[in-house]
DNA sequence: CAAGATATCTGTACAACGCTCAGATATGAA
DNA sequence: TTCATATCTGAGCGTTGTACAGATATCTTG
């Protein structure tokens, strides 16, 4: 009862469960991985009964869309740092390299966020209207970038595939079947570039 | 007792439960989705006790697993027949589009067979062997269409490369996000070949 | 400040799940 | 025919997601 308070929402038994539910599920999910997430098991370290959550959340899955929004906003800022620290071209490959970086230093919260996406078949929808968003930071980059903004559906196709290739590579980059591919190229990082470099992630002038 | 037995290794009540099994998650894989693929519905679809399929699998883990393969299989006579209807370098666009058109005609069991190999952090390794597989057939392909095979490390960087673009495009293909660009290409199919094609799959001389 | 409305949490409960095990039954070998 | 072995059933354990009634704390209104 003496804890910092501020204008929060929701303050009443717990101070704020919300939160703590999330936090706690981000522990959780960092100790003992996906499997272990669940709203019980998330109950139990918030120190709440299993049916505490309900009054947060509206069911399993929407407690697991904010751990995933969570990723998807931390995602967010550090292909923003990556960008900030490059200039020019480099700032799509730089973007790459962060985007691969995040899933594979949190392969758990990175798997939480993709099943969510497959659940409703689609990112979340907030990331398309936030300029600062990951998704739009692709676009915004080559545009930066010398890309034509007018013409607009090579654009889009561009930046779609190159999420599309940043995501597979985020996937799969920790999957046994290379391991002799990155021992031989020094590590998963120099892995992780040359893969992506050989995507040729910025647009090429089209032939349409 | 009156059916077209041939030397099978499992017959004894049921004939082939191991089979049936498969069949049956098969069945309801694509009636209800991967969330009613629990070992109990298996079981029930087989007409067979709950306890049952743990003289055939030992878990539900080795049931899916028995499932995806024939998901790859199937992929890989795909891919396959997509290759032999084409000739030259369009054969590997045939290959990246038979790949996405796959895990569109069949999204459940594609989740299947990704979720699988995300948690045993391998594609199957039966793949890596046989000269048939859908893995090996990108490489394969690329060489027989002019890729220097002496620079093994080159191809199989783009072999990764591409696969990871196919998979990336496989799962976010159906997204809500990219119905706009769907439209405007002229439908699902369209945009498919479009994102593919932008990925530039063949590999490029290298400047290493 | 008193009292009622409301938000929050607990406890209990239910069906379904993965999995185990003892016992029944069918099959193949001796 | 007898026995060992493979297969299947039934009951049961612990866990899960979710629902609901009742308890309790907070906010609001008088």
């Amino acid at each position: 009862m003496s804890e910092a308070k501020s204008a929060d929402p929701r303050r009443y038994h717990h101070g704020d469960l919300t939160r703590a539910l999330v936090d706690a599920a981000r522990r959780l999910l960092e100790a003992e991985g996906p499997s272990a997430l669940s709203l019980r098991a998330v109950a139990r370290e918030a120190g709440v009964s299993p049916a505490a959550p309900y009054h947060h959340f509206k069911d399993k899955a929407e407690l697991l869309d904010a751990v995933a929004n969570e990723g998807w906003e931390i995602l967010g800022r550090q292909m923003g740092e990556a960008k900030a620290a490059t200039i020019g071209l480099q700032q799509l490959t730089a973007l790459g390299i962060a985007y691969v970086c995040f899933a594979r230093d949190n392969p758990a919260l990175y798997r939480v966020m993709y099943d969510a996406a497959r659940d409703r078949d689609a990112l979340p929808l907030e990331m398309q209207d936030n300029k600062d968003s990951a998704y739009c930071m692709v676009r915004d980059t080559m545009i930066e970038n010398g890309a034509d903004p007018a013409q607009d559906t090579h654009l889009e196709l561009a930046s779609v595939a190159a999420w599309c290739g940043a995501h597979g590579l985020a996937e799969m980059a920790s999957f046994r079947q290379f391991e002799h591919l990155k021992e031989e190229l020094g590590g998963e990082k120099p892995f992780i570039e040359a893969v992506l470099s050989h995507m040729g992630l910025f647009p090429k002038p089209h032939l349409a």
